[in-house]
DNA sequence: ACCGCCGGGTGCC
DNA sequence: ACCGCCGGGTGCC
């Protein structure tokens, strides 16, 4: 590790530093494992595996083997260990070859791949294919050190250099027993291939399955194959893709792995369905209709339970966990997360049973802790009804004593003959495992709590336990009980952080749902870990976009679905994602299948039948051009002038870049100018002044740290507006370190914005001599000035007097008032990228008489969820519309009340407004959406709009993403076409 | 005999 | 390992 940090710092000096500080922000632990461009083929050397005498490792004809070092070996440090996938040894390289292998892989010169040719069946030692592998850069370095020792590469190229990659090559060395003469993939044929790597997954998943009878709500068509899809997955005993039984072993086709056990069948897979097409839904159906043996999961019917205890017992434990959460936690309370969905649900008794921890502490917990909790917990009640109570004995009881087959069939039979009825206790089947656990967002939490409620019938009770809050239950016996576990990814990954163990890791689950899954994308982070040392029999990613960048993102999934032997990330590279970035066009195919046998996905414009999957509503939209007042046209003018010329000198001088933030300023000042004048500085002072708002703009210095009049506390405050306007800019940025969205964001002293954890660990492993990455400036960890976060001002209280209108401002009212005298009852969203400017909207808005509510990214779960719930409410008074920040809320939420959408100003990001729209056209949605975009004419706008189409083009041709300074160079152009310079 | 040759012991790193 | 290598025994034929 220290060694090649080392090395990288020699070369490229931008380049090298960012990727050994991305290195370092991530877990180094792991971190040395995969660096993705080890993709060029220096050539090939036949070795010779020797001491095959003391170990017991097999190996198959033509099978790939690992490399592994050792530099602890007591005989020789260079020693290098030969292993096949169960990583039990075969042998070693001979001690010759394995001293230069050691220096080039200690120092991280070239990957070593490993196949064994033939003479599997030596006593001794066996020859073995090596194949080395690494960037371009360390080619002659390699080449060298196996010079010195007296080994010559083999190039096997054919004539130019490239030749070294051709698939020819690749697959001899791959797979040597296969023969295939693989045609390279042009980057067009891959892009394409990898787009539709989703599409058309739908041959053989048209059967339909209704839902259990517990779910209430009846199946659309595609959520009845879904459902069936999944219970097939989830009842298959098939072998994994590219497995095969052969003479009593099990052959795994492309790395001729020959395994004496079975490897396990994959059970789940991927839901990759098109948001809004109810895979929540359709996992709730599969946990209430395939339990056992396939059979629908045994529940209670209500009116079963004895009369006093069960009904008073179930809501009771509602109200307890609404009084626990709120009182201990203090983190989510039941408003929050269980949101009733309209008033008339309300009347019916609620169906979602959360189980308050205490039911299975007072079985299994020291008296003590009981105690107490009943005082904290559970002032008014006795606790709770005897019947829950002596559920959780059997259940106790169950775990203790083991399950006796005969009962379990004998309740089953039962249920059976009877339906949905009398259930005296919920069996536990001879493998024991019961609950399914799903992990999702924080964002969507509230959502599945909800779904739960609504889509099971009010007379069957589910144990839901929302593990969640400071109080949660840790104990694995109750976890163990429940239907289902809810929980966050957050939580999982604290939980399970550093400890290696967790309560959610020792129960042994039936089922483990990861939602949103493609979140987990970075399998370095701790919550990848946490989520992938899960034990389940089945496994399940719900996710509308499976894939967020490339190929490497589905590893995580594949390793998640434990899909042998593709769940290590050696036999992934080799087999799939090498082959496949190198335009392996057999690699792709393999690929294509592995995701086809585990992959459902439908668009919403899917055809099934000759017709889309789902029938939404139309979706229109309008662009409204503004026209400023000849006021506002005139002070525009000015301000653009001032812009342009501060901007023009940058692109003089050369410095875009290292303004960055300034430029990005300017233009944030521009659009928001377009909304209305009162968002660039007023009321703040010092915004004007710093941010040479009109005639003072001219005084903007180059850069902030040349800015040597100003107080240090002057400086902190010009650097806590400028982070501010960078981020409430809309302009997505991301952090040059990490190249993610910022988080924890910071700004240093010469104006930049970093992730802190990132810029951080750049200082520290710089010591003194940090510099920042950006610009090179001297950088220190005490002067990075803080996001304070978005101060929620409110701007209508301070300028009620003051208030005056803006030629979009009456645009938006026309429409608006327009819309209440054609049809009162219609919601609207009215979105826009700058929470101010939704806060100025609210005086005209309460003038005119409108209610209203409102959603943005500084309101807590809480009060989001209220405003949602009220929202979406249909009853009189209630509010029909929502001022919405455009980035504000998860993928989850949904606002299908709305049915108009008012785009206030346009995005940097068109997916963003996509995204936006989709939150009320999407599934549930009953009227006809209408979009209307405002756009000022002869404005920034304008030409943003032009970028935004520009973008789409670009995101339908490029293949994988740019790197940061690609995407910096292209913001450049962005920024001369927006100032039309 | 400071060599060659023979044959037994031995065998990954 | 039906090899190579090592090192001890041995020494005209």
């Amino acid at each position: 590790m220290e060694f090649r940090r080392l090395s990288f710092l020699g070369a490229d000096q931008t380049e090298t530093l960012s990727r050994a500080m991305r290195r370092s922000a991530e877990d180094s632990a792991a971190a040395a494992e995969d660096e993705p461009e080890d993709n060029v083929l220096f050539g090939t050397i036949r070795g010779r595996v020797v001491g095959l005498r003391h170990y017991t490792g097999g190996v198959n004809q033509g099978e790939m083997v690992s490399l592994v070092r050792e530099p602890h070996n007591p005989y020789d440090k260079n020693a290098v260990m030969v292993a096949n996938v169960h990583r039990s040894q075969i042998g070693h390289i001979r001690r010759q070859l394995a001293a230069p292998m050691a220096y080039i892989m200690d120092n991280n010169l070239a990957k070593v791949e490993g196949v064994v040719p033939f003479g599997v069946k030596n006593a001794f030692n066996m020859p073995v294919n090596l194949s080395f592998w690494g960037k371009e850069e360390n080619k002659t370095a390699v080449s060298n050190e196996l010079k010195r020792h007296g080994f010559q590469l083999d190039l096997e190229s054919k004539g130019g250099s490239q030749g070294v990659t051709s698939n020819r090559t690749l697959h001899q060395w791959l797979a040597p027993t296969k023969k295939v003469m693989a045609v390279p993939l042009t980057p067009e044929q891959l892009k394409n291939a990898f787009d539709k790597l989703f599409d058309d997954l739908m041959e053989d998943k048209t059967r339909e399955m209704e839902a259990g009878k517990a779910v209430c709500t009846p199946l659309l068509p595609h959520q009845k194959q879904a459902l069936a899809w999944m219970v097939t997955r989830e009842n298959n005993s098939d072998l994994p893709p590219f497995w095969v039984e052969k003479n009593g072993l099990y052959l795994n086709v492309l790395t001729n792995f020959a395994v004496p056990e079975r490897p396990d069948s994959v059970r789940g897979g991927i839901l990759a369905d098109d948001m809004g097409l109810g895979k929540t839904l359709t996992t709730i159906a599969l946990i209430l209709t395939n339990f056992h043996n396939g059979k629908p999961m045994p529940l209670e019917k209500m009116e079963s339970t004895p009369p006093v205890p069960g009904s008073a017992g179930t809501k009771r434990k509602n109200s307890d966990l609404k009084e626990n959460n709120g009182k201990r936690s203090g983190e989510l309370t039941l408003e929050e997360v269980a949101t009733p969905s309209c008033s008339k649900r309300q009347q019916e008794d609620p169906v979602l049973i959360i189980i308050d921890s205490d039911d299975a502490e007072e079985v299994v917990a020291p008296k003590k802790k009981a105690k107490t909790k009943a005082k904290s917990n559970c002032p008014s009640s006795t606790k709770k009804g005897p019947f829950m109570l002596m559920e959780d004995m059997d259940f106790a009881s169950a775990l203790g004593g083991g399950v006796v087959e005969g009962s379990s069939h004998k309740k089953k039979s039962q249920k059976k003959s009877q339906g949905v009825s009398k259930m005296p206790s919920k069996p536990i089947d001879s493998n024991g495992a019961r609950a399914t656990l799903v992990i999702c967002p924080l964002s969507v939490l509230s959502n599945w709590l909800d779904q739960f409620e609504q889509h099971i019938r009010a007379d069957v009770e589910l144990s839901v336990y929302l593990y969640y809050g400071a109080e949660r239950n840790r104990q694995v016996k109750f976890l163990a009980q429940q239907d289902v576990v809810l929980t966050t990814y957050n939580v999982l990954s604290a939980d399970y952080g550093g400890k290696k163990c967790s309560p959610l890791h020792e129960v042994k689950w039936l089922r483990v749902v990861l939602d949103e899954g493609h979140v987990v994308r970075n399998p370095n982070a701790m919550q990848s870990k946490a989520v992938l040392s899960l034990t389940a029999e089945r496994r399940w990613i719900l996710s509308g976009t499976p894939i967020q960048n490339s190929l490497k993102d589905l590893w995580m999934l594949i390793s998640f679905l434990k899909l042998k032997p593709f769940d290590v990330k050696e036999w992934w590279n080799r087999v799939i994602e090498r082959p496949v970035t190198l335009g392996d066009s057999k690699g792709l195919n393999d690929l294509q299948i592995l995701i086809k046998g585990i992959t459902l996905r439908r668009t919403k414009t899917s055809k099934m039948a000759g017709r889309t999957v789902v029938q939404l509503p139309e979706k229109r939209v309008f662009v409204q051009k503004v026209t400023m007042s000849e006021e506002e046209r005139l002070e525009y003018e000015t301000v653009k002038r001032e812009g342009r010329d501060a901007i023009g000198r940058y692109f003089d001088e050369g410095t875009v870049l290292t303004n960055y933030a300034d430029v990005l300023a300017i233009l944030v000042r521009l659009r928001q100018f377009c909304c209305h004048p009162h968002l660039l500085g007023a009321p703040a002072v010092h915004r004007v002044r710093q941010f040479g708002y009109g005639h003072q703009l001219s005084h903007l210095p180059p850069s902030l740290e040349n800015a040597d009049a100003s107080t240090p506390s002057e400086l902190r405050e010009r650097l806590i507006n400028k982070i501010t306007l960078v981020l409430s800019s809309g302009s997505d940025e991301e952090c040059a370190v990490c190249l993610d969205s910022l988080r924890q964001p910071v700004i240093t002293y010469c104006a930049h914005v970093y992730c802190k954890p990132c810029i951080c660990e750049v200082i520290r492993s710089e010591k003194d001599n940090a510099k920042c990455p950006l610009c090179r400036a001297q950088i220190r960890t005490q002067e990075l000035v803080e996001y304070p976060g978005e101060d929620a001002e409110s701007a209508s209280a301070d300028d009620k007097d003051a208030w005056k209108s803006s030629s979009k401002v009456e645009a938006l009212m026309s429409n608006l008032l327009r819309l209440r005298q054609e049809d009162p009852s219609i919601k609207s969203l009215v979105v826009s990228q700058f929470t101010k400017f939704l806060s100025l909207l609210e005086v005209p808005l309460r003038e005119q008489g409108f209610s209203f509510t409102r959603l943005d990214g500084s309101m807590s779960q809480r009060s989001r969820a209220k405003a949602i719930q009220a929202f979406q409410d249909s009853a009189q008074g209630c509010p029909t519309i929502m001022l919405l920040s455009l980035k504000a809320g998860g993928v989850g939420l949904n606002l299908t009340a709305a049915s108009r959408v008012f785009l206030m100003d346009p995005a940097w990001n068109p997916a963003a407004e996509d995204q936006c729209v989709d939150r009320c056209h999407r599934l549930g949605q009953k009227k006809d959406v209408v979009i209307t975009k405002f756009i000022v004419k002869d404005s920034v706008e304008e030409n943003m709009v032009k970028i935004q189409r520009r973008k789409k083009e670009l995101v339908e041709k490029a293949f994988g993403g740019k790197n940061a300074q690609d995407r910096k160079q292209s913001r450049i152009e962005e920024i001369r076409a927006l100032m039309e310079l």
